[in-house]
DNA sequence: AAGTGGTCTAGACCACGTC
DNA sequence: ACGTGGTCTAGACCACTTT
């Protein structure tokens, strides 16, 4: 019984940790209840609580009740990516950030895209806008909004501020997916991006919501040497 | 004042979410202090603690001691990938999984390796192994293990288990990083994935440690059409 | 029926950062 | 100096799940 006094769940949990790494506790195992580690620590259950809860929520541990928490045999690693807006995307890299739009049109849109939105065919805003660094094409991206969720897009001029910008200052979401792969430049990609057709992309594609509600989808294409990095 | 009794820390963190998403707090605005809410809620200081915490880890809201909490202005959109083991990726999406070594050699590094693993030069394990779903190319994989952190790496015969399963079983990690790119398809590997050279590949780097010592790093490469989804 | 995690409470003290 | 969030405690009750 090593009992110290006024543990942090910081510490509790660095302990915890430390026993998984070294295969005290090996993937699979049991690891002992609360109260019992409690009382190890000399701290109370609450603590514990918090140290083995934040385990469970990074997937390092699962728990059920009655069973007790065990070590996740086979991890699954999780990587969270932070995706800024696009212009803090550029200036942290040191460039200077411009935008143009070069598309702007209401239509009917087409079916792939109601599908993504999960709407029936209707009139939707179509933006195709060009981010620069330095004067030099930077990202391109295809952006369809749905008008009736985003009151007032229609004014907008997307002159001195990006739609990016636009939606996320005025229209709140609350959720929404989001996909990443590559592809093959097509001609007009290529040519707004300045690189040969065929030439490899990075795709993100995005749809967000505000409960239930469709906002906007949009794919943004960035040219090879793009990375997306994130800790593990 | 709107007391109710016996609120939970899921019902707080959705009604603050209410407000936030309605406009009523809007971006960059301060919202009362915990005391204060937890009046106006009827539930300890505790459980809206609670509540704004998770908020903050969301990215939602910042809190600063003594200038209080407010909604953060321009959030930025978090997605958390999950990348489990290959062989799961592969079943997951209704395939049979098989795999095969093809290259297996102990060797010096070249820099670029070093680098990634902040080693000084030394021989690594150098592996390259083939994913396959039904019997045809689905990812391939170039890897570089730190022989001396990974003990029993040299005897693994990786024929009924792949090296990704064999590391992940035997050798914990603690950390790491990662990051998500697109490149064109060399003339190696295009042929092992039975593509056209010059195809766009999905390329995802990672390296992983144990604090602070190396464990491996690796290349995976996967032919366009693969997806990385998220929800954000 | 019983054991384990999930959560809430009321109170307390502390640490940070602004005033 | 003081207000705000950050955290810990001891105790309690509940909910889920297995025995």
């Amino acid at each position: 019984m090593t009992a110290r006094q006024n543990q942090s769940h910081q510490s509790v949990q660095a302990e915890l940790l430390r026993r998984i790494h070294s295969g005290e506790w090996t993937p699979g195992a049991f690891i002992p209840g609360e109260v019992e580690l409690a009382a190890e620590f000399g701290c109370s259950r609450t603590t514990v609580n918090r140290a083995l809860r934040q385990l469970a929520d990074s997937g390092i541990v699962e728990r059920k009740r009655k069973r007790g928490t065990r070590v996740v045999p086979m991890p699954i690693a999780r990587a969270t990516l932070e995706i800024p807006i696009i212009r803090k995307e550029v200036t942290d890299r040191g460039g200077h950030y411009t935008h143009s739009v070069i598309k702007r049109e209401i239509r009917t849109a087409p079916a792939s895209i109601n599908a993504r939105l999960q709407l029936p065919a209707q009139e939707l805003l179509h933006l195709q806008t060009l981010h620069l660094s330095d004067s030099r094409p930077f990202m391109f991206e295809d952006r369809w909004v749905n008008v009736s969720a985003a009151p007032g897009v229609e004014d907008a001029s997307f002159e001195s501020i990006s739609p990016n910008e636009w939606l996320v200052q005025e229209v709140p979401y609350s959720d929404g997916d989001i996909s990443f792969s590559a592809c093959a430049a097509d001609d007009s990609v290529a040519e707004l991006l300045e690189i040969r057709a065929g030439s490899p992309l990075f795709l993100v594609e995005r749809t967000t919501r505000l409960y239930q509600t469709p906002i906007t989808t949009l794919k943004m294409y960035y040219p090879e040497g793009f990375r997306m990095s994130s800790s593990l």
